[in-house]
DNA sequence: CGGGGCATTGATTCCGATCAATTTCAGTGG
DNA sequence: CCACTGAAATTGATCGGAATCAATGCCCCG
């Protein structure tokens, strides 16, 4: 799979790596770091569609109309592998099709776990799923499943969530105060998964 | 495209093309009818994912672990074509990749958009969002683009729309009574575009 | 050691969830 | 064709929780 890809140079907090609207040639790889992905709802406000750590995939959706539905920006210091749209067909052809296919699938399947996510109305819901989601990419990663990092700002975690910041705050306060996580400014500390499980099933 | 695929007997109302859970070992292509895609949330209640018309892919996130991340049910008498997993390097090869990724870049902007559409609180807005949504299928159906088939029930559109039934139930009154849309059962006829447009806007 | 964005906390309002009672409608059999 | 039946949908009343408005506290930066 490394036969078409170049490791970008490291990418500062708050920079993009392609804007909403774009022409759409490349499509993206994390390698180290965080993005986020931002799009312009109707009403003109930004909504944050995602989060993205290494491994994942990112801009593949200019594919259907040549550009870009939505913005990435680095939420700290970043690289990505660049995937020249234009090189899939070598790519397939050199036997990294099935890779590729499977990291669609996996795109489609944390889509859809947002979507079901979102689906729930309860507050206290969204952000156990959301913690534990983000833990389970931690476990992907091979890292500390417990200690969930937060780049974001408050801000774009609640718009994230469909929630306002006021309400996802006071989630905090209330899962820190009942001792199921420590919740520091950039990173979140699970201390009772368990709890945090029956919180994200109660979708009310 | 079509060297690889078979049309399907037609499927009645209520037959499930396949099972959460099952073996992956097609995907789909709507032909004609209406599916819908469920999954069973962690809290064990059923989530309605969203609603295939005829052009759409289904199944495809089987791909990640060999099984099927949800079930599809026909809503009313419909086909599908099927197309082997194990056929994809084949149509690939026979140039179909280019249509393959354009169908999947396809099926994730439209998860995007739900995605987008349940991040709005405000049920008016989510009502609307998706009358507008489903409508912009009818233009790439080239049908009549202000009426919208409903062969869900109301319990299941809510369901999809992370709200509850009777919630639901007032938006359409509430539609109706200001003349913006003619509500039957099966059927929607949006009355003024405008109107709901500026409704689908309202985030708050 | 300020200063300004970011986050927390408080008070009130509004809207969706919930519980409950009808009404409408599709399907069935007389 | 119409009456019957049970599911689906509508409507009503109340409650709870998230949005909103507003003020204060906390740090990360210079």
């Amino acid at each position: 799979m490394a036969a078409c890809m170049r490791t970008s140079a490291p990418m500062v907090k708050g920079e993009h790596l392609y804007w909403e609207g774009d022409a759409a040639e490349r499509c993206y790889i994390v390698r180290s770091g965080v993005y986020k992905s931002t799009t312009v709802r109707s009403c003109g406000d930004e909504y944050i569609t995602g989060f993205y750590f290494p491994g994942e995939l990112l801009g593949f959706n200019g594919q259907l109309g040549g550009q870009y539905l939505d913005s990435a920006i680095a939420l700290e210091t970043s690289t990505v592998c660049r995937l020249l749209i234009c090189d899939l067909p070598t790519l397939w052809s050199i036997g990294c099709g099935p890779s590729l296919l499977r990291m669609l699938a996996e795109q489609q399947e944390y889509a859809a776990r947002r979507q079901i996510n979102l689906s729930q109305s309860k507050a206290d819901a969204r952000v156990a799923g959301f913690l534990l989601e983000t833990s389970r990419h931690m476990v992907r990663l091979k890292r500390n499943s417990a200690l969930i990092p937060t780049p974001m700002t408050r801000t774009d975690l609640a718009n994230h969530l469909g929630i306002t910041l006021e309400c996802l705050s006071r989630v905090i306060s209330r899962f820190s105060n009942a001792g199921l996580i420590r919740a520091r400014r950039t990173e979140i500390q699970l201390l009772k998964l368990a709890n945090l499980n029956s919180l994200a099933m109660h979708t009310s």
